[in-house]
RNA sequence: GGCCCCAUCGUCUAGUGGCCUAGGACACCGCCCUUUCACGGCGGCGACAUGGGUUCAAAUCCCAUUGGGGUCACCA
């Protein structure tokens, strides 16, 4: 058998969706597998949506996840109209396509008035009169070109599903393949390129199942050789049972909008003033499923809500990134939704997964993402990693989110800060409970419920305790996990008081919140003087309450 | 709605006619560990959608029903 090619060919309109990511992982797998080739594509003939900004996004998204392409110079379809009009050219002078002139409203009526009459809308060629060539004339119409698929059976061999499907007859239809701007149309464009680039396998989502049978007719036609066709599940959001869409954090957000204002008894108009967007717009956003806040009215609605990015479904490989996992968790899980090597084998390294990979034991149903299994996946990883491999993950995070203040930490630090927060599940877990260690003091803030109930509760008990504690602090002259360790067991026995007694106070006063990493730890990284200086900044707000 | 695809614990799955009183992982529930949040340890709950066939034998094969998903663009 000949050398395996697969392609991953992405449309560049923003960042890379999960569900890309999975398909140009089963590619790359695949071809790694066989020893064959990875080549990337980008389609970007839809001229209206398709940015640069994207496509450097996508590539960046898919160096990140470690899905190296094959080819150096890859594919722009844009590129390519001459190669894609000369053959059109060739399909019109054989009379297998033919020009078109309904305008898209007109194409609308009539799809309309196929579903009132309940029937399928097929389009197969129309005669246009002379009067009606010169009236698109007079209008300056342009035209479109369609292709003519044969009115036969069509049949393709899917090897994951392992049979055929089977298009009949009467479900042929002229599909458009040049639009009125000249760019080819998507399926015009796959199936030339394949071609051109000797692609043997077409591992896709089950979405195009469809658009297969256009493409083996245009094969066909244009006496191109067929590739192995392999359709694969698609991947459900767990919030809704339906494909995994950006639009899931949308309708997370809308969720908790409404639990929030059921349970504080707020009215829309009141959530729509303090967030501040207009009232009619969040009262009809709210009520429309399909309607979407936009980038800039999602954090205002849910810093009101108190919800936080972190909160929110990840869609994107970038959103995964952000939220603290890696690319070796991201792919093993990936791979896992719709693909098993057996065994009740689960995680594995790149490389298990290369050695592993087959096309058999692909499943067809579609799976649920449940990030929840994700997330224990990244636990694991996290606890086996060496530490040299856990500051590289960290710097990548830290990379990807240049407002935490961890970005000000040393290598050292990082390490130190890496090492006492073992256990932990995601890198934005350590960033969350860490940065009170990398911040000026002045910018800490605290949480009014960790000081209400730490210092404040029982006639300001917690308050005296810290007082008690930064005597002990004061005559410390160990500062380090162990010196300060014993000094406060010490302190501990004498006055009788359980370690949570005083160690709470004490992690309220130097982290703002209840929760930290190990108190020790924490005290030893910070100092004498910032411990001593929060201290003294945590008692002065406890007595002004 | 037409067409296409699918169906094992809540979720991801193992299972390819006898090894299945169905295995693993996540989640969940107990208990233990513990200075917070986590991590960890031990134990538990929990599935072959339903109805018909085929067969000595069916989670595994066939059919129907039900349920779920996808798709019906000059978007890919």
């Amino acid at each position: 058998m000949s050398t395996v090619v697969t392609r991953f060919a992405p449309s560049p309109t923003g960042y890379l969706h999960v569900g890309g990511a999975r398909t140009a992982l089963f590619n790359w797998l695949l071809a790694r597998h066989t020893g064959g080739q990875f080549l990337l594509r980008i389609e970007d003939t839809d001229l209206a949506r398709s940015t640069e900004d994207a496509t450097r996004q996508l590539l960046e998204d898919l160096k990140w996840l470690g899905l190296q392409w094959d080819n150096a110079e890859f594919v722009y379809q844009s590129k390519r109209v001459a190669i894609y009009n000369k053959l059109i050219d060739g399909l019109l002078d054989r009379g297998q396509a033919y020009e078109a002139w309904e305008t898209p409203a007109e194409l609308d009526a009539m799809r309309e008035q196929a579903t009132r009459a309940k029937r399928p809308f097929i389009y197969r060629r129309r005669q246009y009169s002379a009067d009606d060539m010169k009236r698109f004339a007079d209008e300056g119409r342009k035209s479109v070109i369609r292709f003519i698929q044969p009115v036969t059976e069509h049949r393709f061999h899917d090897i994951v599903l392992g049979k055929d499907v089977v298009q009949p007859p009467q479900e042929s239809q002229d599909f458009v393949i040049r639009k009125t701007d000249g760019m080819p149309t998507y399926h015009f464009g796959v199936v030339v390129d394949d071609a051109d680039m000797g692609i043997t396998h077409v591992l896709r989502g089950q979405e195009h199942a469809k658009n297969t049978f256009n493409h083996i007719a245009l094969q066909a036609a244009l006496g191109y050789d067929r590739p192995i066709y392999a359709h694969l599940s698609v991947m459900l959001s767990p919030e809704n049972g339906e494909k995994l869409s950006k639009r899931d954090r949308d309708g997370r957000i809308r969720k908790r909008c409404q639990e929030w204002m059921r349970s504080t008894k707020t009215q829309p108009e009141s959530l729509a003033g303090s967030a501040g967007v207009p009232v009619e717009r969040l009262t009809e956003w709210l009520n429309t499923p399909t309607q979407q806040l936009s980038l800039e009215e999602q954090p205002k609605v849910m810093k009101i809500v108190g919800l936080k990015e972190a909160d929110l479904p990840e869609i994107m490989v970038h959103d995964f990134r952000k939220n603290g996992y890696v690319p070796e968790v991201l792919n093993n899980f990936l791979a896992l939704q719709g693909w098993s090597p057996g065994n009740d084998l689960e995680q594995m390294t790149m490389a298990d997964m290369v050695e592993k990979f087959s096309l058999d034991r692909i499943n067809i149903a579609n799976p649920k993402f449940n990030r929840e299994k994700l997330k224990s996946f990244s636990t694991d990883y996290f606890a086996k990693a060496a530490p040299e491999q856990q500051l590289v993950a960290i710097k990548d995070y830290l990379a990807a989110n240049p407002q935490s203040p961890l970005n000000r930490a040393t290598d050292e630090q990082l390490a130190d800060v890496l090492r006492m927060n073992r256990g932990y599940r995601l890198l934005s877990e350590v960033d969350e409970k860490s940065a009170f260690l990398l911040l000026p003091d002045e910018q800490l803030q605290y949480d009014q419920a960790a000081l209400d109930k730490f210092l404040l509760k029982n006639d300001r008990g917690g308050a005296i305790a810290l007082a008690g504690m930064r005597d002990v602090f004061v005559g410390v002259t160990d500062w380090s996990i162990t010196g300060l360790e014993t000094a406060v067991q010490d302190h501990s026995e004498r006055t009788q008081q359980g370690l949570g007694k005083l160690a709470q106070p004490v992690r309220v006063a130097i982290s703002g919140g209840a929760v930290s990493p190990p108190i020790f730890d924490s005290l030893a990284f910070l100092g004498k003087d910032k411990t001593l200086a929060r201290i003294d900044r945590c008692l002065a707000m406890a007595s002004s309450a």
